[in-house]
RNA sequence: GGGGGGUUUCCCGAGUGGUCAAAGGGGCCAGACUGUAAAUCUGGUGGCUCAGCCUUCGAAGGUUCGAAUCCUUCACCCCCCA
C-alpha cells in the first residue's frame, strides 16, 4: 500500500473516503490536492492546523498542495456545522485577511515554483465575474434540489424550526462544489480533502464534475478534532489559539498544547505532528507509566511551537513558562524578567502612584480584572499574587518594596494568569494595555 | 397580505405590578485536592466612593406611589396561512 495512505491510515486521519483504491492507486503518481480554507480571520488559528498539516503530508509524499481560500464562499458562508445564518463578509476584510493567511502558509508549505510547489488560489478570482444566469445554467442545473435538501448540513438547519437557511446559504454548496472543477480544469487537480463537516462539499464536488466533465474526482476527509469534553480544539476561556504570534503569544501557543488533556494528547500528536510512529507509541507509553511528568503534551508543545513560531519562539515559551511554573520571582535578574513577560498582557502606570495605588486598581489595570468588584473578590478569595506571594489584604497598596527591581512587578490572578506592571516616569502616560488581548478579558 | 409566537443578566432558561440585580442549569472565575491534567468539593459571578447607592430584562414613550411584569408605537427573529 502506498506509503502515506497507510501512515495517513496509522494516524487515524482518513475519516471518509470516496473510492478509495482508486483513489490510493492515483496517489502512486504526483498528484494535485486541495485543501479550502475560511479567509474570515486576519490570521489563522489552530482549527486550520490540521488542514495545513494534512496538505504538508501531502507535499513531503511530492504531491502539490492547493490551498484554496473561499474568498467568494467566504463572502456567502458556509452552512455546514454552523447552527445559524453567518455574516457576510466585506471585500476589502477578505483581502487583507487572505494576504495574512498566505504569509503564515509559509511555515508549513513550499511555495516554490517546483512541479510539488505549492499554490494558493483565492475562488473569488474566478467567481466575481460569473454571472448569475450563466452560473444558473452551467451549474445550478445540475443540481437537483431534492438531493441538496438530503444533505445532512441542509436538514440539520431545516430541522432546527426557529433558525431556517437563506436561499444565499443553500447556494454555498453549488459554489464550493465549482471550485473543484475549475481547480480540475485548470490544475489538473482530482483531489479535495477536508475536515469531516465538508464531506457533503466534496461530494456535491465530485458529482458536479461528473456530469458536468464526466471525469471522476476523489475526496476524503480527516475526523474533526474535539476534545475528549465534547470542546473544541484550539479555544480556551479568552478566546481562540491563533498562529499569528501578534495575536497568541508563542508562549501562550506553548501553554496550550502542554495542557491538552491527557485523553487527548495522543490524538493531537497523531494528527497534528509528523513524529515517527515509533516515538509517538513510546510517548503513548510513557504516559500510562508516568502521566504527571507530561512528555506528551511537552513534546507536542515543543513541535507545534517550533514549527508555528520558529526555533526563537520555542525557546521564548519555554523560558517563560520555566520561570512561570515553580520559579521564585524574587531573585530573578529584572531584565530576565523583562525579558520573559515581554509576550505577557502589561500595563504602565505612572511611577507617583507609588505608595497610593491599591493591589485592587492594579489588578484592573493590567487587565487581569475586569472590574473593581471582580479584583476584590480575587484577593478575598486567595486569588491573587504579587511576585508569586498571595496577598489577602483587600487595602494593599503597592509601594517601592514590592518592585522586583527598579520598576516592575508581576501580577498574578489564580494559578496562570500573569501580567507585568511597569512604573514608568512619564506622568503622563496612561496605564494601558501593551500588548494584544488579555487572558481574563472577555471580549 | 393575514394570523400566531417570541426578544430577560456571558449562554440556555424561570419570572406576568412591589418580598427582583432577577430562580435553576450551563459556562466562567477563585480556593482545596493535584500532574501547569481530569474528576470532585467549596465559594463567587452587573457596576460603584459597597451594611448604601447606581445601571440592567429588544428600543422609545405611557399608566402607576411603584414595571422585567400593564398599555402604545417601533425594530428584529421564528412559525402557520395566502
Amino acid at each position: 500500500m502506498n506509503q502515506l495512505w497507510e501512515d495517513l491510515r496509522w494516524r487515524g486521519l482518513i475519516y471518509q473516503v470516496t473510492e478509495e483504491d482508486a483513489l490510493v492507486q492515483l496517489l502512486e503518481q504526483p498528484q494535485s490536492v486541495y485543501v479550502g480554507f475560511d479567509p474570515t480571520a486576519d490570521s489563522l488559528h489552530v482549527g486550520s492546523l490540521l488542514g495545513l498539516m494534512m496538505l504538508r503530508r501531502f507535499q513531503a509524499a511530492g504531491h502539490r498542495p492547493i490551498v484554496v481560500l473561499g474568498g467568494a464562499t467566504g463572502m456567502i458562508g458556509d452552512p455546514s456545522g454552523k447552527s445559524e445564518e453567518r455574516n457576510l463578509l466585506d471585500p476589502e476584510v477578505l483581502e487583507k485577511n487572505t494576504a495574512a493567511m498566505q504569509e503564515q502558509m509559509r511555515r508549513f508549505l513550499d511555495f516554490s515554483s517546483s512541479p510539488r510547489g505549492a499554490l494558493l488560489v483565492n475562488n473569488y478570482d474566478w467567481m466575481k465575474d460569473f454571472s448569475f444566469l450563466s452560473f444558473l445554467r452551467d451549474v445550478g442545473k445540475h443540481f437537483p434540489v431534492n438531493v441538496m435538501l438530503a444533505k445532512d448540513s441542509v436538514r440539520s438547519r431545516l430541522e432546527k424550526t426557529d433558525s431556517g437557511i437563506s436561499y444565499t446559504e443553500f447556494s454555498y454548496m453549488l459554489l464550493q462544489a465549482y471550485d473543484f472543477v475549475y481547480l480540475y480544469d485548470h490544475y489538473g487537480c482530482r483531489i479535495q480533502l477536508g475536515g469531516s463537516d465538508q464531506w457533503g462539499n466534496i461530494t456535491a464536488g465530485i458529482d458536479l464534475a461528473r456530469r458536468m466533465r464526466h471525469v471522476t474526482l476523489y475526496g476524503a476527509t480527516w475526523p474533526l478534532l474535539v476534545k475528549a469534553d465534547g470542546g473544541k480544539m484550539g479555544k480556551t476561556e479568552s478566546g481562540t489559539i491563533w498562529l499569528s504570534p501578534h495575536k497568541t503569544s508563542p508562549y501562550l501557543f506553548y501553554q496550550y498544547w502542554y495542557n491538552v488533556s491527557d485523553e487527548d494528547v495522543g490524538k493531537c500528536l497523531r494528527y497534528l505532528t509528523e513524529l515517527p510512529r515509533e516515538e509517538i507509541e513510546a510517548l503513548d507509553e510513557a504516559r500510562r507509566e508516568a502521566p504527571h511528568l507530561r512528555d506528551s503534551q511537552r513534546r507536542l508543545a515543543e513541535w507545534l511551537t517550533q514549527l508555528v513560531h520558529g526555533p526563537e519562539g520555542l525557546a521564548e515559551a519555554q523560558r517563560a513558562s520555566r520561570l512561570l511554573f515553580g520559579e521564585e520571582i524574587a531573585g530573578v535578574p529584572e531584565a530576565t524578567v523583562l525579558e520573559v513577560f515581554a509576550h505577557v498582557p502589561g500595563s504602565r502606570i505612572p511611577r507617583s502612584r507609588l505608595g497610593s495605588l491599591t493591589l485592587v486598581e492594579a489588578l484592573v489595570a493590567s487587565g487581569l480584572a475586569n472590574s473593581r468588584g471582580e479584583a476584590r473578590r480575587a484577593i478575598e478569595q486567595g486569588g491573587a499574587y504579587i511576585n508569586n506571594r498571595r496577598v489577602t489584604d483587600i487595602e494593599k497598596v503597592i509601594g517601592p518594596e514590592d518592585l522586583l527591581g527598579s520598576r516592575c512587578l508581576v501580577l498574578r490572578r489564580g494559578k496562570k494568569n500573569y501580567a507585568l506592571v511597569e512604573f514608568v516616569n512619564q506622568e503622563t502616560e496612561d496605564a494601558s494595555c501593551r500588548d494584544a488581548p488579555l487572558p481574563t478579558a472577555q471580549s
